[in-house]
RNA sequence: GGGCGCAUAGCUCAGCGAUUAGAGCGACCGCCUUACACGCGGUAGGUCCCAGGUUUAAAUCCUGGUGCGCCCACCA
């Protein structure tokens, strides 16, 4: 931190001789921004602690802080993140200036799935797989991409003019930040809330993982609809039984005949059956409950039975079940203790459990082959078109396979209660506040969480297994033969739980102990933003923060799970608010897309408009909370703004060459003295309009306020006041324009920080520091 | 199948119970007026989606309809 005067000297001797230079007729923001924002770093007041020994300026005891949500490292600045921090900054500003201790927390999250992806990718370029590079040199690798790429947000955060404390940015990776992480994970467990066990959970073929329910994505397909016979055992027809020519037209025939008829998507997974199901209630079935059919392309002999959750009215009414690869159908086979077949394997491929004709196949292969030996053998008795939600990895947009697999959860029930309470009880506020249906809805009907992911880049989960006992078996998939899904099994006697690794194997008191291999959600230890990896006082004066503000689509995914995770760890809610922002789409309100190149870049923006007028084109459009159809006139009209700005600023200082010490900026909304006609009624409307300002500020109410400042800077002073006074000639006028400009850059400050700061430290006023830290009284 | 939201000038949006419905951008006409042509002055442009209703009064509140957008959901 530098002393007082040595900082000041910094920002006002070098604008002190500016004062005679000739200013541009256009404003340049080229040649401002980088400049003003050295400035302002090298101030250092982006850390309220550097304000403790300055003179002349005493913190109020409030203090006021947002955690910038963190970016992926992999990210890149992008409308959205645009929005958020000009947002977040305007806050931060307002508030800093009111006094407050205010910060902005920034940093960055590892993104555990995204990030090795990147770093797969360029792997492959070279021909190589993680696998090749195995674990510790892969992850290696990650953290010297992260070194050279990771985090370049951050610093186009800054052209954007983030006035975010740098000196407290975190990575949630840090040493620091993992901790937090071992020691949430250990508190859960200890509180009985992590368990083990053998699910069927939505896996990605491509990532190699599992993913929990918030992650998966739907996309509409165009698929087709089978419908299968399934032979009766007791009446196997011949071939030359079977119906030829006219089929039968209702499933109940089809019985009749010899058939119960099945229709499914995903023909291939009939490998894997376990049963027919039927509704109870169903007329057409009742007599077959508890009869057998046979699965010819496996010769297995399966039972037909009865369950509530199948719908009458779908299909045929019977639905063949498939436990391993379908997350209801494991439920159904868990209430019927059917068998579990593993037919896909965690790469999408059929297992040996598939049976010969079709191990080794990729799953639409085994489809096509499936649907052939069906039609060879007379089985399939029609195909209808079928439009339908297929899910997707919501990384990598991979098809998912439902797969049984060793996973940990959390137990959920508990804390999802506990996330309720406080945001029914108003004391989390959502804004606006119909996005709490979001959070109730899923919160209501919420399930277990699964926390671990098999991929290698993330938070290793802090679970050590006796090698003698058996090895970690979230490694070794299960394939082959059907077996029993065991929902009961604890484990608890062959690994433990604990920060380290332990000296000695509290089992076999021989073996070195080995690490689990999976990592954890990404999201376990996002939601431990708040407060995770800061420091212990930073703690006391921070949290809670103040608002979190942040866009709607990780309602669930992030804010909820923050909720709880503060609730547990500080019993205390981590933020008062939840300021749910607008989403920025096309101007065709079609989602922005860089893959589909409707994207607009904000770098670009700030490169040939400047970051003030991007900040401006932004906020302008942001009136509520409505979704915003991107408008770039908007940043345009911002640039002109800007440009209009700096030529009053020009106008003022040709009148006023002089240094005057009565005016300041503490005092530029105080009118001493006033006589003339004209004067009284513009710094009246100044003031109102700063009132105005403060409380749209206060409710987030950040483009009417905007608009507001425009049309008092462009309508009221500069098209009305400043032409009227061109026609006085006395000592007042000068006074007042000074006092109008100042006023209007203290409430501009805010919203466009980099004009007001090169105004104002070319004004000739005394007792000047820097804008941003000048008092917003 | 549930839930949410939106429909106002050519475009993007304000206004949300009351004087001639506004802004930015665009269009048109005039101006290089000694701060700004990234400007100044002026003009045109609107059955405020449709149909009912409440009210002294409706773009604004209510009901229904139409059209768009988004989110959630295990219908194979």
């Amino acid at each position: 931190m530098k002393p007082y005067n040595e900082v000041f000297s910094f920002g006002y001797k070098s604008y002190n001789n500016k004062m005679t230079e000739e200013l541009s007729k256009a404003y340049d923001p080229k040649v401002t921004e980088e400049k003003i924002y050295k400035l302002w770093q090298e101030s250092g007041y982006f850390n309220p602690d550097n304000f403790a020994n300055l003179k002349n300026l005493k913190l109020k005891t409030k203090n006021y802080s947002i955690h910038l949500p963190p970016p992926n490292v992999t990210g890149s600045l992008h409308m959205g993140h645009a929005l958020n921090a000009t947002i977040a900054d305007i806050l931060i500003r307002y508030h800093r200036m009111k006094g407050y201790k205010t910060v902005w927390f920034p940093g960055i999250d590892h993104a555990g799935i995204a990030t090795q992806n990147v770093v797969e990718k360029q792997l492959k370029k070279e021909g190589l797989s993680r696998w090749d590079l195995g674990r510790e040199k892969f992850i290696e690798k990650v953290w010297e991409w992260k070194e050279k790429y990771g985090g370049i947000i951050l610093e186009q955060l800054k052209r954007l003019g983030a006035s975010c404390d740098w000196s407290r940015a975190r990575f949630t990776m840090d040493p620091d930040y993992a901790n937090w992480v071992k020691k949430a994970f250990i508190h859960y467990c200890e509180k009985g809330l992590i368990y083990r066990g053998k699910r069927v959970v939505s896996w990605c073929p491509r990532c190699q993982t599992s993913l929990s329910d918030l992650e998966i994505e739907y996309k509409p397909e165009k698929a087709k609809l089978w419908y299968i016979r399934y032979p009766l055992k007791t009446q196997i027809k011949t071939d030359d039984d079977r119906p030829r020519g006219k089929s039968p037209r209702s499933p109940l025939r089809s019985a009749e005949s010899a058939f119960v008829v099945v229709a499914t998507t995903r023909p291939e997974s009939m490998l894997g059956d376990a049963a027919v199901a039927v509704n109870p209630k169903d007329k057409r079935y009742k007599k077959l409950i508890g009869e057998s059919v046979n699965l010819l392309l496996v010769g297995r002999e399966i039972p037909i039975i009865a369950d509530d959750a199948i719908d009458m009215n779908f299909g045929t009414g019977a639905v063949k079940v498939t436990p391993a690869h379908d997350l209801l159908d494991a439920e159904i086979a868990e209430r019927h203790g059917l068998p579990f077949y593993q037919v896909i394997d965690e790469r999408g491929r059929m297992t040996v459990g598939a049976g010969k004709d079709f191990e080794g196949l990729k799953v639409l292969e085994a489809r096509e082959k499936v649907v052939a030996k069906l039609q060879e053998l007379g089985l399939i008795e029609k195909i209808e078109d079928y439009q339908h939600n297929l899910a997707v990895c919501y990384r990598c947009g991979a098809t998912l396979e439902p797969m049984l697999s060793d996973q940990w959860f959390l137990k959920m029930s508990e804390l999802a209660e506990k996330t309720l309470k406080p945001v029914k009880s108003g004391k989390v506020k959502i804004i606006p506040q119909n996005f709490e249906k979001i959070l109730f809805s899923w919160l209501e009907n919420i399930k277990d969480w699964c926390i671990s992911r098999q991929i290698w880049w993330g938070h290793q989960i802090p679970v050590y297994f006796c090698k003698q006992a058996q090895t970690d078996p979230s490694t070794s998939a299960e394939h082959g033969a059907g077996h029993s899904a065991d929902y009961t099994r604890t484990d608890a006697e062959k690994f433990i739980v604990a920060t380290e690794k332990p000296e000695q194997c509290p089992f076999c008191k021989e073996c070195e102990m080995e690490q689990s291999q999976d990592v954890l959600d990404t999201w376990f230890s996002s939601a431990l933003w708040p407060l995770a990896g800061l420091s212990e006082k930073d703690v006391e004066d921070f949290y809670p923060s103040n608002v979190l503000i942040t866009a709607r689509d990780i309602i669930n995914l992030w804010v909820a799970r923050m909720i709880f995770s503060g609730l547990e760890f500080v019993k205390k809610e981590p933020f008062p608010e939840v300021l749910i922002h607008a989403t920025i789409l096309t101007k065709e309100g079609k989602r922005m897309s860089k893959s589909l190149g409707t994207g607009i870049d904000p770098l670009e923006l700030i490169e040939k408009y400047g970051a003030d007028a991007t900040r401006f084109g932004i906020i302008w459009q942001a009136m509520g909370t409505q979704d915003i159809h991107w408008d770039e006139t908007a940043v345009m009209a911002g640039k002109k703004f800007a440009n209009k700005l700096w030529n009053i600023a020009r106008y003022v200082r040709s009148v006023r060459d002089d240094r005057d010490e009565n005016v300041s900026i503490e005092r530029s909304d105080r009118s001493p003295n006033i006589e003339h006609v004209d004067d009284k009624p513009i710094l009246e409307k100044l003031r109102i309009i700063e009132t105005e300002v403060r409380a749209n500020i206060e409710s987030y109410e950040l483009g009417p306020a905007l608009h507001k400042i425009y049309d008092f800077i462009w309508h009221e002073f500069a098209d009305k006041y400043i032409e009227a006074s061109k026609k006085r000639d006395d000592e007042e006028v000068k006074k007042v324009l000074l006092a109008l400009l100042l006023g209007s850059l203290k409430i501009l400050h805010p919203f466009m920080p980099f004009i007001t700061e090169e105004i104002y430290q070319i004004l000739p006023t005394e007792n000047k520091k820097l804008l941003m830290i000048e008092r917003w009284n």
